[in-house]
DNA sequence: TTCTTACCTCTTTTT
DNA sequence: GAGGTAAGAA
């Protein structure tokens, strides 16, 4: 057979990975090396040199996006549909598995799965539940922990308090609301691996099939794998399953929820043999801006070590701008990109990145502004909009009556009389029998124990539900979902806001019908589930786009780590200042650094052509004024890649407002202004960035070169203050 | 019960 | 500065 086509593009190192013999191989594939390029034509390798039917393929990826990618690429590469393949994301590919083996898995056929959102109101009730302050205990910090947990392949039983008695609530809290999860058929996103991962490896039978099914697995991102992830593929790949991993230890940059570098660097003790292949030849960008990110990752300690070069040629220097206020910085980044425009580059060229997400407003209004049409990345998307939940959750109710979460939601959303002291009886009967709301709801009732107008209003939404359910068994999907925005009163209720949003809402609703109509793959190993769940899952693992008009020639505004895998001609990275990229919190915590020094290294080696670097040196974020010198990133790029542009003199210098906030916020009793420099005995020198407190309480903020910010009480720190040139 | 006003928090994000 | 939650007023 003529296989030419799947090596003939491709240069000596990835051929050398798309060819390997089987056995475990650890790509380390650099920015832009085309890593995509080499997972794909090993797949399609694979099926047709190797002879692996599409049945024994695992591919693993993060996204949906990136699955979906490489779905296409394989069957355009093969020139076939490929259905029975696993390609999919983590979560997607458990979810696969649990419909298949609810039995095994011990999870009720019709089990719903739990956004983030759902999550976070399970945990509450959970900390309700237990009597706890939601003060003192957050619902959000619970749900993180529960997170963290899981994604350690941690249950409550394995953990160990040491005495600790806020670990000791922590856990506590984790077995209310896992038992509330398992009575509610509910499974969170973490629990999808988590149960996945524990069915296979207490069920010999299906871990031996699946062993003997998925002899070759791939996987991309490998260095932003978590503990269960990692499990996970060690399961399924057993002794002698081909494990396939792609990464960049220069491109992890989600250790904060979990990821391990640790897998990529340890590798080869879980897989002796591990043959390594390097990647480093980049096919994206100009000498420049390769240098820049090669000279900045260098700064690194823990790497596997690894230089990417370019034949493309130097290109244009980087930029470098120090703007006087956010809004001239995206002044300068707007007349940037009109300059692109006019030169008939199209704005779709054009990436703006910035550190955190507040820091788009500004930017978006400076778009506006210049009629510059734009998309923001990130933010609430379609199935994670208010009116969408709630449709669902009628819509999950029909499914299975006994998601508590659904019940809170639906129940009073339109408002019909059922307030917090009839919810809470019901909640306290639901707890005391250990069964769902809807449950307790039918008890309550038959014995008439709620006064007449609450029982008419809960007896009420129960006939409402059932009749939902009867009227709907008949019908198609999309008219199923038409029936329920229409009954629930949903429609009607958002139809009374004749605000924009509202409007929005009712669209949004109406569009949800149509997202019903469209066809979605059950696929044919998950004979038994229903379109409803089918929809419904799909729902919650998919959220969907946050803007319609994907295909749109716009300027794209994004947080760095939204950026990974995404390349343009034209690329700006946004507030470069010290404290806010490298954030502030991470020069506080030790080691955190590095990985903020990966996240612009994934940020610079975005662009293929341009790259921009710009601060703020006064910036206001969060109502608040912030000072700034530049990020330190900036100095450890040589001066040989980067041109520092001076401010122009036309611009006319905008309002520094330190003298009116003065007299709002309190008077400056600290002798010290903000901006000036000051040196300190251990600290060096440094920038007053704040003040607050009076007489002997008044503090400054300082910025210093060395350690970053510092609060320092006046009275206790001998500052001296310098004179500024 | 529901609507309105005060208070708190606040990196990064996918699923 | 905004969004979400919690206590007060109609």
């Amino acid at each position: 057979m003529d296989v030419s086509h799947l090596i003939d593009a491709l240069n000596t190192e990835q051929r050398d990975a798309v060819t390997a013999e089987p056995g475990p191989l650890l790509i380390q594939a650099g920015a832009g090396s085309g890593k995509t390029r080499v997972l794909t034509h090993r797949i399609a390798w694979l099926n047709q040199v190797e002879g692996v039917s599409p049945f024994g393929i695992l591919a693993v990826t993060f996204t949906n996006k990136a699955a979906g990618e490489m779905r296409a690429r394989v069957e355009e590469l093969l020139g076939t549909a490929i259905g029975p393949m696993w390609i999919g994301t983590f979560h997607g590919l458990s979810h696969r598995f649990l419909r298949i083996h609810w039995k095994e898995a011990k999870l009720p056929q019709t089990f719903q799965i739990l956004d983030s959102e759902d999550q976070r109101r399970m945990v509450q009730r959970a900390i309700r539940g237990l009597d706890l302050d939601e003060k003192k205990w957050p619902p959000r910090n619970a749900m993180w922990y529960i997170n963290e947990k899981k994604d350690e392949g941690l249950r409550p039983q394995h953990i160990r308090d040491d005495g600790d008695p806020t670990e000791q609530q922590m856990i506590r809290i984790y077995t209310a609301y896992q038992t509330a999860c398992d009575l509610a058929g509910a499974v969170d996103f973490a629990e999808l691996l988590l149960r996945a991962l524990e069915t296979l490896r207490d069920n010999d039978e299906l871990l031996e099939h699946y062993q003997k099914r998925f002899r070759h697995l791939l996987v991309d991102e490998f260095q932003d794998t978590n503990t269960i992830q990692y499990a996970w593929l060690r399961l399924i790949a057993g002794d002698t399953g081909n494990l396939f991993a792609v990464g960049d230890d220069d491109q992890s940059i989600y250790g904060w929820r979990g990821a391990k570098v640790e897998n990529i660097l340890n590798f080869n003790q879980h897989f002796p043999g591990t043959r390594v292949i390097r990647l480093e030849r980049n096919y994206r960008s100009t000498g420049n801006i390769l240098n820049a990110a090669n000279a900045l990752i260098e700064n690194n300690t823990d790497r596997l070590g690894k230089n990417l070069w370019t034949d493309i040629g130097e290109g244009d220097p980087i930029t470098f701008y120090s703007a006087y206020n956010e809004g001239d910085e995206a002044r300068f980044v707007v007349e940037r990109i009109m300059e692109h425009i006019n030169t008939g580059g199209r704005r779709s060229d054009a990436a703006i990145l910035y550190r955190s997400n507040a820091q788009s407003r500004v930017l978006e209004e400076a778009f506006f502004r210049a009629g510059i049409r734009y998309r923001v990345y990130g933010g609430l998307r379609f199935f994670e909009r208010m009116e969408i939940k709630d449709a669902l959750a009628y819509l999950r109710l029909i499914s299975l009556s006994d998601d508590d979460v659904s019940f809170e939601r639906a129940i009073n959303q339109p408002p019909r009389g059922i307030g917090d002291k009839t919810l809470s009886s019901i909640r306290n009967a639901a707890r005391e029998a250990n069964v769902s709301l809807w449950h307790a709801c039918a008890e309550i009732l038959t014995a008439n124990a709620l006064k007449g107008r609450a029982s008419t209003a809960v007896s009420g939404f129960m006939t409402l539900i059932m009749n939902m359910r009867k009227e709907t068994s008949e019908l198609s999907l999309d008219k199923t979902v038409e029936y329920v925005i229409e009954h629930s009163g949903l429609l009607d209720h958002y139809k009374k806001d004749r605000t924009e949003k509202g409007e929005a809402r009712v669209e949004n609703l109406l569009e949800l019908v149509g997202a019903a109509g469209a066809p979605i793959d059950v696929p044919e190993d998950m004979p038994e589930m229903s379109q409803l769940d089918a929809f419904l899952s799909n729902a919650a693992l998919e959220a969907g786009d946050n803007q319609a008009d994907e295909g749109e020639d716009c300027v794209q505004l994004m947080t760095m780590h939204s950026a990974k895998g995404l390349e343009f001609p034209l690329v700006f990275i946004t507030g470069m200042e010290q404290g806010l990229f490298p954030s502030k919190r991470s020069v506080e915590e030790s080691g955190k650094i590095e990985e903020e020094r990966r996240l612009c290294y994934v940020g610079i080696t975005r662009a293929e052509q341009r790259l921009f670097l710009t601060m703020a040196e006064h910036r206001r974020l969060y109502g608040r004024d912030h000072f700034s010198t530049p990020s330190r990133f900036i100095s450890e790029i040589p001066s040989d890649f980067i041109m520092e542009i001076r401010p122009r003199l036309n611009v006319s210098r905008p309002m520094v407002q330190t003298p009116q906030r003065k007299a709002i916020r309190e008077d400056n009793t600290t002798g010290l202004s903000i901006g000036q420099r000051v040196m300190h005995g251990k600290f060096g020198e440094g920038t007053v960035t704040d003040y607050e407190g009076q007489g002997a309480h008044a503090r400054v903020y300082v910025n210093f070169e060395t350690v970053g910010s510092k609060w320092l009480v006046l009275a206790y720190a001998k500052l001296e203050a310098l004179n500024t040139a």
